[in-house]
Order: structure tokens, then sequence, then C-alpha cells
DNA sequence: TCTACATTTCGACAGTTAACGAAATGATCT
DNA sequence: AGATCATTTCGTTAACTGTCGAAATGTAGA
């Protein structure tokens, strides 16, 4: 049941659910996230992490960069369960839909460093 | 994107994943489900109230007692979607099989006034 | 109407959580 | 090694949440 209540948790938190909602369209760093999000970086990596801790997302590094991405692979019952649901709803919310035009011209040499 | 993280908020918490379960065999009063959890009587109220303003559940009127149900008809298609998972998840888990026995068992003319 | 009891509402308290900025860590490049 | 930048960790603060008991509400029956 733990489990379970923490997938829920985690699900519970609109910048998270954004978060998963961009990570549908591609892989991001942590800076591109934090861009589109608007919100402090130390805040984005807890978010990603706790994301991470209930298999919902994966990290991969990629040089001085942390790329996540959708964990569709080695999920548990529920994840493999709950994320395609998750990809089917909220397509049509208007803060989704920005997120999405800004998560398709983030360049993250441009957004990161300057 | 309110309403969905209302639910996964609703789906999140221990006493109220074990209420959902417990109607999943039948209805129950108030006094029922209080037995059960072991819980203030106030704090169920609670719970019950939050997961009918997400439509997980409904109320009727039976006398002096208020039975609540799944809500499997008026929901919305979150709820649609999510009621019948729950119905495969926990239903393994040890404090969940202890709550079925004993909703199984409660009889609410001994329990409620006794 | 009065009593009994199921339920809900209210107020208070403890524990949790999302947010920030500052400091620490890790990686790349000069 | 030192500089730079992305990311994470840490400490703090404000807001939220689950819990309780007491009081209020609603219903059934004497």
């Amino acid at each position: 049941m733990r489990d379970l209540i923490k997938i829920f948790k985690a699900l519970s938190d609109r910048n998270r659910l954004r978060i998963l909602k961009m990570l549908e369209i591609k892989p991001l760093c942590v800076c591109e996230i934090t861009e589109v999000l608007q919100l402090a970086a130390s805040t984005v990596s807890k978010h990603l992490s706790l994301l991470r801790d209930v298999n919902l997302i994966m990290d991969e590094k990629e040089g001085k960069w942390v790329n996540y991405r959708l964990n569709r692979q080695e999920a548990d019952k529920y994840v493999k369960k709950l994320l395609p649901e998750m990809i089917l709803w909220l397509s049509s919310d208007p803060t989704i839909l920005k997120d999405r035009d800004k998560v398709k011209s983030v360049d993250r040499h441009k957004i990161c460093s300057g």
C-alpha cells in the first residue's frame, strides 16, 4: 500500500504533473524544465528526484547535464498502468498546452548558460 | 488539471484507500467504517466528504444512518478509469485483507449504539 | 416535546510539504 | 589546478493536512 500511496502523492502536485506532461514530448534536462516552470532549480531538482523515487521517470547523465525521461520500461505495475493514462489526460489543459509549446522551442545551449 | 490533482490527493491517504477498498465489498455507514479503522468519527466523516467531493463515492440517507458506496455511475472520466484499477490493486495487502474480514462481520446494530 | 444516537462542523495541534537561497557536489574546458 | 556551469543537498519558512474532542445538526422513537 505504501508504494501506491507514494505514487499518488507524486501525482498530486501541479508542477510534477506539468513535468510528466513535458517529458512526454522529449527527455529534458533540469535547466530546461526550470525555464518552463519558472521555479528555483533546487525546487525542480527535488520534484524530479521524487518522481524518480517512485519510478515514474529515469535519469541519464549526458556531460554536465542530467536528462530526465519517462520510465516506460522498468516501472512497476502501478506506473505501467498510470503513465499511459496520463498521456490521454490533461492534453487540452491550457497550462499543459503552453508548456508544450515552450518545450518544443527550448534549446539548452541558449537557456541554461545564458 | 485541478480536478485530477484533487483525485490523486484523495487517493494519497492510507485511510482513504482503506475506505475505498472496504466499500468495494458493500455500502457502509460512518460508524461501521469508524469501527474498522479505529479513528474518531469526525475524522472518518471528513475523509468521506473528501472522497465524495471528488466523486469517488456517493452517500445515501437511510434513517439515522448515512450509507456510503463507490460511485461507479455518475463519475467523471478520471474516476471511471481509476476506480476499476483500484479493485485490482491492493487485493493482497495485509491491512486491506484484515479490513475485509472485519467488514464482512460488522453489524451496525451491534456496533454503533453498543 | 424530550431523549438517544449517527453524523457533521468547528477549533486546535502536530506532522508534512513545497518553495526559496545558499552552500556543496560533479563535470567540462582552459 | 582553476574557472564555469548544471545539479543536488541543506536549512528555513509558510501553507497544507490528518487527527482529535467538543459542540452543533438531523433523525427516529418514546
